[in-house]
DNA sequence: TTGATGATACGGACCGTCTCGTATCGGATC
DNA sequence: GATCCGATACGAGACGGTCCGTATCATCAA
């Protein structure tokens, strides 16, 4: 038994361009204003070729944010050695981006996607360096001797993301040197 | 001049079934889910009587929050006099309504409708003990010597709150005594 | 021959506006 | 004080629109 197929093949031409226009009106209009005709519109497509491999507006955005075409490359979190220099360059930019026109209807709209599908929250807690990046990076920190070895990571890495997001939402301006130092001060080796 | 009206008086019976119908609908789908005809339906309403109030399901949403039709009471952030244990258990309370199925998606509705609503994201704020209670309490703590004088309170109200919410985003289960414990440990006085 | 594609028609859910007829208020008239 | 009148909120629902998710074309590449 051979499971081969015969005609044509899923063209990768046509998931780009349905990619690119929902990670293009995502920015422009926000999760709730972004609309599947729109998507198929935009890409010059079918509505029926979206609806035939994702099974919903919120997967649609899940696979954006695992391509990487809705948040910036820099929010890769740096390892120069100086873990406390790392994170407020890190919270920095988040924050710079957050505070951007453009950037905070990208971040609110992450939000509340976030907030009504599990997998885009799954995702986006990856993008944003949930378990990965923000923990992984205390832990090193610990290991070069900058924070207690028993240091709670998960706790720390989880108030210092959920300040961020909190701060977004509500619009306070953070000042990141203070927020990553009021983390990191009471837990130094 | 005067600026008297002529007429009847607005229904204050109208006003109560529509915010109780929103709220328990709200409870019941979600935000995203909640539809302006069916608030009417459920109040017995006129749509028109809805839109002559209020210009959209967010203000309707954010004055259930003003009304506390959305969040119990038990939300009160104790003051015993003991800042620890009235953090832990307020801390608790939260995530005992996060957790159950219910509060769950109370709770990821009120953070997705915040995300998309300014006004919400303040009532939530000022609901969930935001500017207020979280910070007004560490403020007390101090003065009671069980916190440093010179602590960044409101940091810490922010980390702590972000963190609940981040947790509550991602399913993470959260700890009240560690995550509690982690903001306070090093910054007691 | 098979199956993905772009296009488009379809019924249905909600939107926000508009207009009914009805009920209730204040102010003017008697 | 009784009565009428204009103003206005009310419940109900019709209306044109947008978007949903599904179904069905003819077309074209493997």
């Amino acid at each position: 038994m051979s499971d081969r197929r015969s005609g044509p093949v899923r063209s990768e031409a046509a998931r780009r361009a349905i990619l690119n226009a929902t990670a293009t009106l995502f920015a422009q209009r926000g999760y709730d204003h972004l609309t599947m005709e729109g998507v198929a519109a935009e890409a010059g497509v079918g509505k029926q070729t979206i609806y035939r491999w994702w099974r919903s507006k919120g997967e649609l955005v899940a696979e954006c944010l695992i391509e990487g075409l809705l948040l910036p490359n820099s929010f890769d979190l740096p390892d120069t050695g100086d873990l406390r220099r790392d994170l407020e360059t890190w919270t920095a930019e988040v924050l710079r981006v957050a505070r951007d026109p453009d950037g905070e209807l990208l971040m609110r709209s992450l939000i509340a996607a976030a907030a009504q599908n599990a997998d885009i929250a799954v995702r986006l807690r990856d993008s944003l360096g949930g378990g990965a990046s923000v923990e992984g990076r205390l832990r090193a920190g610990a290991a070069a001797g900058q924070l207690r070895e028993d240091a709670p990571f998960d706790v720390l890495a989880e108030a210092l993301i959920g300040a961020i997001v909190v701060g977004a939402l509500a619009r306070i301006p953070s000042d990141p040197a203070r927020l990553v130092g009021t983390l990191l001060d009471e837990n130094t080796g």
